[in-house]
DNA sequence: GCTATTAAGATACGCAACGTATCTAAAAGG
DNA sequence: CCTTTTAGATACGTTGCGTATCTTAATAGC
């Protein structure tokens, strides 16, 4: 008794494949996403796949990829310290055991291919994030808490590689000693170092 | 016409297998580092592999860390800057592409082993690497170069964390500018921001 | 030195997933 | 309506997995 079910096609075919890939990863894991699985929970079968996406690395990063809130909400507490914690926390909660399970896969699986690579470089880079922290220091600066500064691309971009060097290291969840560790022992200090006349 | 050798044991074994793992990781990747490839390239067979490591990943990991030299040579140069020059740029020639994609592998596959997780975490840690930085720090504070300041542990770490970091995100080797970007533009400046009160 | 124990090395297995080729029939387009 | 596209099914050979079995060499105990 087989379900007869209308042939889907392309972009609604496509989703359905990176849905069931997401599922996998979320439920077995980068290790547990293999094609013939994602192919069998999505319905369909494993050419239609590789019509696609050229490896598992590739369809990985393109299920995880999509999966990604644009997370665009301003922050603004009032204060630098309050305002970075914020900041902190909501990269933490994106950079999850999946996070970490994939990144790690694909570099290990397509060291090689450099379309691969562009795209999860292109994926961790993340320029809206290092704008919101420019923002939250020029704003530190105008209340007085910090002299001014221009913060150089490399100090905009630590938050981000802070957090997920912690999250690919430890196996759990970032907790917020980890957060308020890396805001009061790192962060803040390199700010206040940054303002400083050597 | 098969070649007679004399069937080795225990430790010479171990170190012959090891040997094979990281040449299969030099020349193949951590994707090529197979079990049958090792043995093959040892000149023994699989279940000797298995009898001595539980998976690919704790194999991996054994050739690796074995290969880690202890690198104690001291550091001093005179000044704070090139110290810390000298510093990151070690690191950073440990940190290569074979580390990266070891970490990856290992990350990726060995998720839920908590065996091999500890393994990969304390050779990450590298107490000797933040004692190193520490007493740079100590001296250039002996010399006036800093206000005196104690290095927070997050601190200490963080140069390993950073080139761990770049290495593993990038492709190619790790560059002088690179390098000095972060010195320069990380490093230093955290450390004036250390020593000043807020 | 003889003997008992340990472990190396060879081989063969069933299994899982790979990536490809082939075929059909359903959908879309003119 | 007829053509083009492509989804979906299936089957294939290949690779590497991890285990089991067997032999025989190396070692250790006495």
């Amino acid at each position: 008794m087989a379900e007869i079910r209308s042939r889907r096609r392309g972009e609604e075919l496509e989703q359905a494949i990176l849905d069931a890939a997401w599922d996998e990863l979320c439920t077995s894991g980068y290790a547990g996403l293999t094609i013939e699985a994602v192919a069998a929970r999505a319905g369909t079968s494993k050419p239609v796949i590789y019509r696609r996406w050229s490896s598992r690395a590739a369809l990985a990063l393109a299920a995880w990829s999509g999966r990604q809130p644009p997370n665009t909400q301003p922050i603004d507490t009032g204060s630098l310290r309050s305002d970075l914690l914020a900041m902190f926390t909501r990269i933490a909660r994106r950079a999850d055991a999946i996070m970490s399970q994939t990144i790690a896969g694909v570099m290990a699986e397509a060291f090689r291919d450099p379309e691969v690579i562009a795209i999860l470089q292109e994926q961790l880079r993340s320029t809206p994030l290092a704008e919101a922290i420019t923002r939250i220091v020029h704003r530190a600066a105008d209340r007085g808490e910090l002299p001014p500064t221009t913060l150089p691309d490399r100090a905009a971009r630590l938050p981000l590689d802070l957090v997920r060097g912690e999250a690919i290291l430890r196996t759990g969840p970032i907790t917020d000693e980890t957060i308020t560790g890396i805001v009061d022992e790192i962060y803040l200090p390199l700010l206040r170092g940054l303002g400083t006349k050597l």
